[in-house]
DNA sequence: TTGTAGGCGTTATCAA
DNA sequence: TTGATAACGCCTACAA
């Protein structure tokens, strides 16, 4: 409640007269403010020539409608809220790309922001959306139903992008970590690894720990052990990587492996054991997730687990546009990003390919599963 | 004028009912709208206890004030509108960081939209801001007043940035692309290069412009040819500094260095060498320009001219934020951001280091210069 | 085919 | 300290 602090001192309204509204329009074309509103919008109801006396009255005068103004009355905004932890990095940046393209495809603008953690900021932002947006697309890995029914008005439309599944009444979208993680850790064991660390996501963050969760099964089913000390905490970020990786050479017995729970980390990691004079694959292989662009750059090029990043973008928005037309249907989808391996020179497979997932059973014609 | 194709289907009105309005709050605390509204806006007018009570109730019934409706009435929406010519990649991407931060901290929403070339997108995006957003960050290196004039209210704070000064009544930010692309090919000709291609920006791009033009300066003064066969037209994406590279592999007596207009090209020209059999730098010497994050990571990690991307959001930001205090002001600033050459292995310098400025005399305290 | 009038949710003005 | 009432810019019955 109450208005967010304002440091910004606006000028005297009126000093300045810059809005030209459908009255300027109607009063130049002589016609009523009602006939004006028609010409722009519902053309078919009204005279040919008036018509084209009010646009071309419009178009004179530069005419826009209002935004606000308009979607007060019609009930919608043609925009939708977007909600990211972050909106800079290689993976927001990639979410944000698809989400962009396909918002502005169906003719919907984007209200974004950052919100890092729930709280005081992510409330903030969600009720600073209200009367602004048609619907949400929010990715916040620690979002809660509490959190969902004090901040959003029952029934609105909302599409969650890497949430934790819960009961909560949304559409959802994940990805595949469970099975991408899996894949990873059985790769390298594949390859003659038997001290594989892992540098694990943030707590609390869901993709984090289903990550953790595909590591650990990966190593049980190829009967390998999984000492505490090869799991160590990290935060997705490039300098967690780094602190990590160090601190796994600190060990009496190194890893061989290390497989980070994303890209940034390790990143980190691998600048890290070059600092230390180790070389990548050779001494120790490295593996990461998401595959994001500079995977393919980084010396030697990273071994990821591929996720079509922008795609989620696109899936997610694409998922909204049709809650939108049925906002009060009561069953919600939960989709599920499958994932690809692929190997390149940082984890010391003989040559780079590309790996089929973990499932290559369940024969998929898109890679997007419906779960529920 | 129209309204935008809809291809979303929207529910039947009122088949959902989600609002709660201030009405409900005003009802529910048996007080009149106007003190509900004061009792949430303006406390310190209204009853202690009539104050809680509203508040409790607004409380209650998880009452949000509707955003548009509010600034309908109070002329400002707390909003920036960006456009971008793009919102992926790593350049805009910290880009819009720097401005998400800025407007963050001072309590305003962004509404982000994306349209690479001035003509129906751009101007479409712009019209969809009406009634929106208080003020624009503005993106656009083919802006031009035609455009201005035609699509923003006069007098609407706008910040251009990276775009073609003109006389486009607007504060204006740039790179300083001239002094950059100077000092980076004396410093290749200073490495005793005599033969330094470049690959330019998108034709019509005025920073693209701007480069070429400190390119052709600094061979000047250094005394070396300038043959028409080394200047390749690129674009900016990665793409095109592999053909730009492979053009340049095809010639008779091939360049000795490539200077790349951006860190792109300069990336794709390093993939289509390498993918030549080349080595850089000691076969070819490459530089690169902006210094976006990946250039650090590429192997050779490149020379490039650094620029401070994410603080070039954040100053439009500070400036249209300064702007909407005085939008009746006369005179507009232009500002240029310094760039620093970062000397790295890709152009075979025998050390990396990071080179001042071009113009180290003009003793600065910040990288900012005011122009005008 | 056009105009009048009411209302969307909010804040601002002015009496009471 | 509070409550009517009038905007804000727009759209849309309903009536003419």
């Amino acid at each position: 409640m109450g208005r967010v602090p304002d440091p910004v001192r606006y000028a005297e309204p009126g000093s300045v007269e810059l809005t030209v509204t459908i009255k300027d329009v109607a009063r130049d074309a002589a016609v009523s403010i009602a006939t004006a509103s028609r010409a722009l919008n519902r053309t078919d109801l009204v005279a040919p020539q008036t018509r084209d006396r009010v646009r071309e009255a419009a178009a004179r005068l530069h005419y826009t409608p209002h935004g606000g103004a308009r979607s007060l009355i019609t009930r919608r905004t043609h925009t939708i809220g977007v909600l990211l932890p972050d909106l800079y990095g290689e993976f927001f940046s990639e979410v944000m790309r698809g989400i962009d393209q396909t918002a502005q495809r169906a003719g919907f603008q984007c209200i974004v922001s950052s919100a890092r953690h729930s709280g005081p900021t992510l409330e903030a932002a969600l009720r600073a959306m209200r009367g602004r947006v048609d619907g949400l697309v929010l990715m916040s890995p620690e979002f809660t139903r509490e959190l969902s029914t004090r901040t959003l008005p029952a029934g609105f439309p909302v599409v969650l992008l890497n949430c934790p599944p819960s009961e909560t009444p949304h559409d959802s979208l994940n990805i595949e970590n469970y099975d991408g993680a899996y894949s990873m850790v059985r790769h390298l064991a594949g390859l003659g690894h038997h001290r594989i660390a892992i540098l694990t996501g943030a707590a609390g963050n869901f993709d984090a720990a289903e990550r953790l969760r595909g590591y650990r099964a990966a190593l049980l089913d190829a009967g390998l052990p999984s000492p505490a000390e090869l799991v160590v905490a990290g935060d997705f970020s490039e300098a967690a990587g780094e602190a990590g990786a160090r601190q796994l050479l600190q060990l009496a017995e190194r890893p061989t492996a290390i497989f980070a729970a994303n890209d940034g980390m390790a990143i980190g990691a691998l600048l890290a054991l070059r600092e230390a004079g180790l070389r990548v694959p050779e001494d120790i292989a490295i593996g990461g997730f998401d595959d994001i662009p500079m995977a393919r750059y980084v010396d030697p090029a990273l071994t990821s687990v591929h996720v079509d990043i922008s795609a989620l973008g696109e899936r997610a928005v694409a998922a909204l546009l049709s809650v939108l037309g049925h906002p009060a249907r009561r069953e919600f989808t939960r989709e599920t990003a499958a994932t690809t391996l692929v190997v390149r020179r940082s984890c010391g497979a003989r040559k780079a390919e590309s790996v089929p997932p973990v499932r290559p059973s369940a024969a998929r014609s898109s890679p997007w599963r419906e779960v529920v």
